[in-house]
DNA sequence: AGGCATTCGTGCACACGTTCACAAAGCAGG
DNA sequence: CCTGCTTTGTGAACGTGTGCACGAATGCCT
């Protein structure tokens, strides 16, 4: 019986956050801490008590007045609202740099994403292992996803082969992606997408840099937690 | 004097599609388009067209009406706005799976972010060299940060090691910082952090990915679970 | 020159997200 | 049980972001 609440829809904004919650929890929970205020966790998550609160209450009414969250109890309810009650095999496109460098990262299948698969369209590449997975040819992908009933595909390859990627991915019955080649994908309206552009991160960081130069003095030392 | 424009602040989201259009617009540059409307913009950005005008109203008035927008002088503009008419170089802590595929990726040097320095704590991984880079102690930080007059940072470290890495940068004087760590870090206010989590990623793909087969369907992996 | 088609720039209304402030609800101690 | 302290859960105010709709400006064609 999946509550009544489980329907209920969840503003971005707070799906977003919940993770960093829930990674936080679980370290406090191995530390050895059960109970917890919102506004410790507040400060460990770098937010607003409020919007701690007021995300966890879409979760539903799990903490306590007075006392504050069971710590146990609410990783178990973040993970179940974030599906991650089960793994989600991953399956990843492009076996170049970036593509070792996360069937690489352990990270990975222990927070129940294990890699299913990583393929690439270079016969040079493929058969090579990497991580202990083997790399196999992007014409495998379809049963690939089926056997291991995979629906979040990673694409690491260079921009020019990133749309011919997710064609591949959609094709083959993936439903999410995530995207680390900077470019904007087109695929169907059921599809999820997710992209992770480290030129955009950069220049972000740079327009803050440069604006901030543009001020009079070399201001340093303000010391303060978020 | 353009100036008092470049003084007016600019709402963040719109600083976070700039990039995006930089980089559309500077393939279509390539191609041979020069001139090019906020709908046909929109449709490669895959946003709405009002946005896009809206977003380049902040850098001025630089459209024709009935006519659309000079590519060229938009490009220039927005990397005049965006603090990219000079490099910026960057220095990468960390030299495990992360930072190579980082230090290797070429499209850093060439989009304006040069490679200073690869740096560690790990005696082990000093003295390596990839990607061209030599991989140098993280005493070595403060002089390399000062000798390139690097002001961004980026964090490729393990969990553990990331807050230290962080009081390292800021030590060396760096004021943006890049980070790839699943952790939370505290920073002196006048530091600029963004962050890039994989994992936080993953999760919210898995929400929806979940929220999704919640439907009817008796699909798949209902009856696996833990 | 005048009319028509096109496209920009922006005012306005609405949706979404954040923060404050406070009543409600619990615990502890006498 | 009653008082006082703590912390949650949430209504309401505020701020930011989005998208429509339309006036204003421009080019083209006759």
């Amino acid at each position: 019986m999946p509550s009544d609440r489980s329907r209920r829809r969840i503003p971005d904004a707070t799906v977003a956050r919940l993770p960093v919650y829930l990674r936080i929890l679980t370290e406090q929970a191995e530390e050895g801490v059960d109970s917890m205020s919102s506004d410790r966790l507040a400060e460990l998550a770098g937010v607003n008590a409020a919007k701690v609160r007021k995300d966890l209450s879409y979760l539903g009414s799990y903490g306590t007045r007075g006392v504050g969250y069971e710590v146990a109890y609410l990783v178990y309810q973040i993970r179940r609202e974030l599906g991650l009650t089960r793994d989600w095999p991953v399956v990843i496109v492009g076996a170049g740099n970036l593509g070792q460098a996360l069937a690489g990262y352990g990270g990975f299948g222990e927070r129940g994403f294990p890699v299913a698969g990583v393929v690439d369209i270079d016969p040079g590449k493929v058969g090579s292992v990497l991580a202990g997975v083997r790399v196999r040819h992007i014409d495998e992908l379809p049963s690939i996803v089926q056997a291991k009933r995979v629906s979040i595909g990673v694409i690491a390859t260079p921009s020019l082969a990133a749309q011919d990627a997710a064609d591949h991915l959609v094709a083959a019955g993936v439903t999410s992606i995530l995207n680390f080649a900077p470019v904007v994908l087109t695929v169907p309206r059921s599809v999820e997408v997710r992209k992770v552009d480290l030129a955009v991160e950069l220049q972000i960081l740079c327009y803050h840099e440069q604006r901030r130069g543009g001020g009079l003095h070399a201001v340093t030392t303000r010391s303060a937690t978020a």
